[in-house]
DNA sequence: AACGATTTTTTAAACAGCCATTCAAGTTTT
DNA sequence: AAAACTTGAATGGCTGTTTAAAAAATCGTT
């Protein structure tokens, strides 16, 4: 049972360490031994944990893929209507404990890293596919057909943009103001 | 004026060939020697026009921003309304040599690491701005006061959006296709 | 047109530094 | 005692930049 446990504190304390440290430094120049003293560690204890950097990485990609999946279901749960779901996802993409500077930043860092990387692009794609999917559910049921593509580009594509953004500003977020603002979205492709 | 010439024709060849690497391995990963090979040059001589890898980058950036001001005044002077105008910014981005997945590979890592490299950041910076005000002067002509910041964010949100896609795809773009898309979302948020 | 002098361009080689990963030798936990 | 964990130090390799010297281009003068 500790046997795990300890694993999953390491893993957990080290992920968290990484996406601080690759906001502060980027992807690709951040080091190994920049990353363990973040998380007061050895270099080699990541590679103990982790196998190497580019599993890190992954890791840490996983981490943040599964937040933003787990906060899009809990969202779905309570979500009475097609139009209520679309502000669900929206509302997922920028939840209070996911639309922050740091972790928008590894987003970006994941997007620009993801061509290079077998194994990032995989997940890029994976979550890709998956945000599309719900997009078009809802929006079969409120649009013609023949309008549902470009509406789910719209949208689709603002939430990218604006982490885009978001990844680039130096003060701290607003998350509420984000969501309000992708309603306000959602309104003018949906009237 | 040959003097100017040659260091002029260095430049753009060097330019060229910092595109193509940078999009075949990444901004963060690629060597000067790749770069220099790529040019059929050697990595001293990049120093010796661009005083470090930095200010190559830069060069770079700087060069795509030109041709991205360029293609949009040009599509500035034959739009007659103000619709016609927001098109012509969209055409502009999607222009048939812009819109190329070198292209929007390089424009995504210099999203990337823009937050890391004050001169970098600088660019970023008044580009946006830019675009931004482009957007908001035909938008005031189409909109009534209330209404106009939640179409900018869309609008300029879906094309940062679109390129970030772009920039991961693993086949050819097809610009015409891009700007009728864009000119459809234009079109859905100024009705 | 020719030619030596001067400036500009090119690069091979040297330099100095940094990095991810491995490994052996410890420490802690079970 | 055995297994799991941790790390300092060593390894091997790669990087951007500088330097010095050669090659090419340009220029002033005849």
């Amino acid at each position: 049972m500790s046997r795990k446990r300890i694993r999953d504190i390491r893993n957990e304390e080290l992920i968290e360490a990484t996406i601080v440290a690759v906001h502060k430094r980027g992807y690709g120049v951040v080091t190994m031994a920049e990353i363990a003293r973040e998380a007061g560690a050895s270099a080699a204890s990541i590679n103990y944990y982790f196998g190497s950097k580019e599993g890190l990485m992954e890791a840490t990609m996983l981490h943040l893929l599964g937040k933003l999946r787990q906060a899009m279901s809990a969202g779905y749960a309570t979500a009475g209507s097609p139009r209520e779901r679309l502000y669900a996802v929206m509302d997922a993409n920028f939840a209070d404990d996911l639309y922050t500077v740091p972790q928008c930043s590894i987003w970006m860092q994941f997007w620009a890293n993801a061509p290079y990387s077998p194994r990032l692009s995989r997940l890029h794609r994976i979550n890709r596919a998956r945000v599309r999917s719900h997009f078009l559910a809802e929006l079969k049921a409120l649009l013609p057909p023949q309008r549902i593509e470009t509406a789910r580009q719209a949208l689709q594509c603002y939430m990218d943009g604006v982490w885009l953004q978001a990844a680039q500003s130096e003060e701290p977020l607003d998350p509420e103001a984000a969501r309000a603002a992708a309603h306000r979205v959602v309104d003018l492709v949906i009237p």
